[in-house]
RNA sequence: GACCCUAUGGUCUAGCGGUUAGGACACCUCCCUUUCACGGAGGUAGCCCGGGUUCGAUUCCCGGUAGGGUCGCCA
């Protein structure tokens, strides 16, 4: 099958070998504009990123806004948000701002009608296209062909029995393969790195470039992302979005880096690795051909170890923004209250997500009791008793510390003869309505003695929690 | 259906003609502990199948199987 006869390989193969080793390096990410960030997207956007930042490079963003009902300035500013929440900054295209950055524009589809219909004259021109039933036909050759690919290898196709390609429907719209290969031909892109559901395009794309006398790029086909269950993934699919894990209280470097593991390996047995490190190890030919699946497990891992070297400022900062994303106003709250709150729950979070639930007990009187732990912590023999016992013990501290609670406890499990844990547990259910939850001590200092008194109190209040 | 790509524990991967097949996630056990986590120490689990080539195949070749992709006047 894999014959190496002259006479099958495309002649583009030549141009290749022609080519200087100091070109520079030219890519590009070319999303349309969904209404979504596709992981999949995300990836190959990153690996084109990653490769233009390892060989000095250009990254291009050229949006492919062809189908007029998805192209709203909304649906192109969440693939900016998207590129630049993950760090993938581009040297050339539209820029969030409105501006536009580079010389080989526009980079917006819609905006290059002309191009595409000067293209398609020439071809119908040279006779290498044809008008039928309206449309424009592309003469495909009927020749084998070889598709080199630096991460494939050298892939053959028959294309003997290929039907010509519409290139410009009958509306006059130019199609996908056409305008793709016209915008990499004048924006010089060297490299086409993209997912693998397009090898099986590229005889085509090959073909136009030919027919236009000019270059093909270099191409690199990475593998697909598929769901846990192996199937393909598609926008519906939960965490399929980007958004997801922006609202999620992901850490964006965390998100990158496990993008950068599917597919990738710096081979060295590592997981967690800085940005410039995969910069300056990454290349296509290591990239592994076989599709990866999407592990949500394992991403949560991942975020949980950038979680855990988040600064304290940044940690503040994050976590100050996750509540008041999640509705969490700390107007009139004391912040250097919140500040020992959310430094205190730290080390109960592994992801963004979490910082509301478990700040919610230190912000409101009207917490909530969970109804488990009542029962079983509260509604049993003597937990009026040791509850009181509890209160009156912290009422007479002479100073309000973690240790110093800790001391009178312990001292109260002592002289009652009973296990500390038997306090414990009706305290923080007391204090904080949650069965589980950070250092009890701790937890005692930060409230505050007023507030830890007040809110035992109420619980007391409860009287049909407490067989009396 | 045709064509193309792929195939190491459940998942992501390293490796490779001769290894006790390495790491990570997840899972299980134990330790730590006021809870849940974290952390620490162990553990279960893998080269898709069948033929070749070879002194020797997880590794190379062929076939099968499985998964994925492409066959649009979608992108």
């Amino acid at each position: 099958m894999a014959q190496v006869n002259s006479a099958l390989v495309c002649p583009e193969r030549l141009w290749h070998q022609g080519r200087l080793m100091s070109e520079a390096v030219r890519v590009r990410f070319a999303p349309s504009p969904t209404g979504l960030l596709h992981i999949g997207g995300a990836r190959t956007a990153l690996f084109n990123w990653l490769y233009a930042r390892a060989k000095g490079g250009s990254f291009i963003l050229r949006i492919e806004d062809t189908d007029a009902a998805r192209n709203t300035p909304e649906a192109v500013a969440i693939i900016f948000d998207g590129l630049r929440w993950l760090g993938l900054d581009w040297d050339e295209g539209p820029m969030p701002d409105g501006s536009t950055r580079g010389e080989r524009g526009p980079y917006f589809q819609s905006q290059r009608g002309e191009i595409y219909h000067r293209y398609i004259g020439r071809l119908l021109e040279e006779g290498k296209a044809y008008e039928e039933d309206g449309a424009v036909k592309f003469r495909t050759p009927k020749t084998p062909c070889t598709v080199p690919d630096l991460i494939c290898g050298e892939v053959s196709f028959d294309r003997t029995m290929d039907p010509d390609l519409v290139i410009r429907r009958k509306n006059g719209a130019p199609v996908f393969h056409l305008v793709n290969v016209v915008d990499d031909l004048e924006m010089g892109v060297t490299h086409v790195i993209r997912g693998e559901d397009h090898l099986s395009n590229t005889p085509k794309h090959l073909a136009l470039f030919e027919a236009f006398g000019a270059t093909p790029p270099h191409y690199a086909h990475i593998p697909l992302i598929l769901n846990a269950n192996g199937s393909k993934m598609s926008k519906r699919d939960e965490g399929a979005s980007i958004g997801e894990y922006m609202t999620g209280g992901y850490l964006p470097s965390a998100v990158r880096n496990y993008l950068c593991l599917l597919g990738w390996s710096p081979k060295d047995n590592r997981e967690i690795l800085p940005i410039e490190e995969v910069v300056a190890k990454f290349d296509l030919p290591q990239i592994k051909r076989s599709n990866a699946r999407f592990d949500l497990n394992k991403l949560f891992w991942v975020n949980g170890e950038y979680w855990k070297g988040l600064s304290d400022g940044d940690y503040l900062t994050f976590a100050r923004q996750l509540m008041a994303d999640h509705g969490q106003h700390l107007t009139g709250t004391d912040p250097e209250y919140v500040d020992k709150a959310l430094r205190l729950i730290r080390e109960k979070i592994k992801i963004g997500r979490d910082v509301p639930e478990w700040m919610a007990p230190f912000l409101t009187e009207a917490f909530p009791y969970d109804e488990a732990a009542v029962t079983k912590v509260l509604k049993t023999q003597g937990a009026r008793e040791r509850l009181e016992a509890i209160r009156q013990a912290l009422a007479g501290l002479p100073d309000w510390t973690a240790e110093s609670c800790e001391r009178a406890i312990q001292a109260l499990a002592g002289s009652l003869g009973v296990k500390t844990a038997a306090l414990v547990h009706p305290c923080r259910l007391g204090v904080s309505g949650q069965p589980v939850g950070p250092s009890l001590y701790h937890m005692l200092e930060v409230m505050g003695r007023e507030r830890v008194l007040a809110r035992l109190d109420r619980t007391l209040a409860h009287t049909e929690w407490f067989g009396t």
